[in-house]
DNA sequence: ATAATGTCTCTAGTAACTATAGCTTCAAGA
DNA sequence: TCTTGAAGCTATAGTTACTAGAGACATTAT
């Protein structure tokens, strides 16, 4: 038997959002010591663990509540968790295409060494959108 | 003068959110009509769009406040304005570089064409952090 | 036995908005 | 001029995914 910090130790979840997952409905609510603090065994390590590593690669606590009721029903079929999977990937693509358009233009202002803000890149870009060099 | 609706029209800004930025002291209270409406004049549009600009970039709030300070100073050096880009130039970079490897990730666990849970790509992967390609 | 560390609950705060309720004002047509 | 519908007002609360703090209690090591 864990107690929440040693859990927190194996997972790498800081342990005020191990509370926070629990009031969230992600991780049952653990046995208490006579003391009543948590008690954790290596099933909750492991959900834990597929917690931690879903909301690493971004998934929402919602997406993540799906996943594991998926998760736990190894007879369905396996295509909800496609479709999350999927539509997530989506997103990532959207958002790296985006900040790859930012990156471009921030490495265009910061490249300015003007001597006074008066004809300072920084703030004339952010100051007209005109000048841009992509839609943002 | 413009009425809050016109201004939004004007910079693509919601209504709430120019309110909030007034709130936060983002953008001057602006004169009100005889009915207590907020009235504001091509300044406003301008102070504005540079918000909403520097927002698109993901400047924070409070690195916006700064930049619009300095914007405010024409003869200061631009030293600051440049820092605070190039800071962020780094963060996006960073953020890229997570986002790429999550995305071979998706790419890769989205494949899987099981039938059933049991051999599911997408939840073996997010419940054993081992069979990751990259490390996250 | 005592000290140091760990854990408990509860509340409130964070960023950057968004939504709702219930009211008032404005602009345009009859 | 009256009316009606859209637009605007304030204030409060909700969103996401945590994080921080206070004050009390439990566990562990010496």
């Amino acid at each position: 038997m864990l107690s929440i910090g040693e859990l927190s130790r194996r997972t790498g979840v800081k342990i005020p959002t191990i509370r926070y997952y629990e009031q969230m409905g992600l991780i049952d609510a653990p046995e208490r010591s006579q003391g009543n603090q948590r008690r954790y065994t290596s099933e909750g390590v492991n959900r834990l663990s597929f917690i931690r590593h879903s909301r690493d690669l971004g998934f929402s606590i919602e997406n993540i509540k799906g996943l594991l009721e998926l998760s736990q029903h190894p007879e369905k079929p396996c295509h909800d968790a496609h479709s999350i999977a999927v539509q997530h990937l989506e997103d990532v693509q959207g958002r790296i295409a985006k900040l790859r358009r930012l990156e471009r233009e921030l490495k265009r202002i910061s490249k300015c060494d003007a001597g006074n803000i008066a004809d300072c890149a920084v703030i004339e870009t952010l100051a007209d959108h005109g000048l841009c060099e992509t839609e943002h």
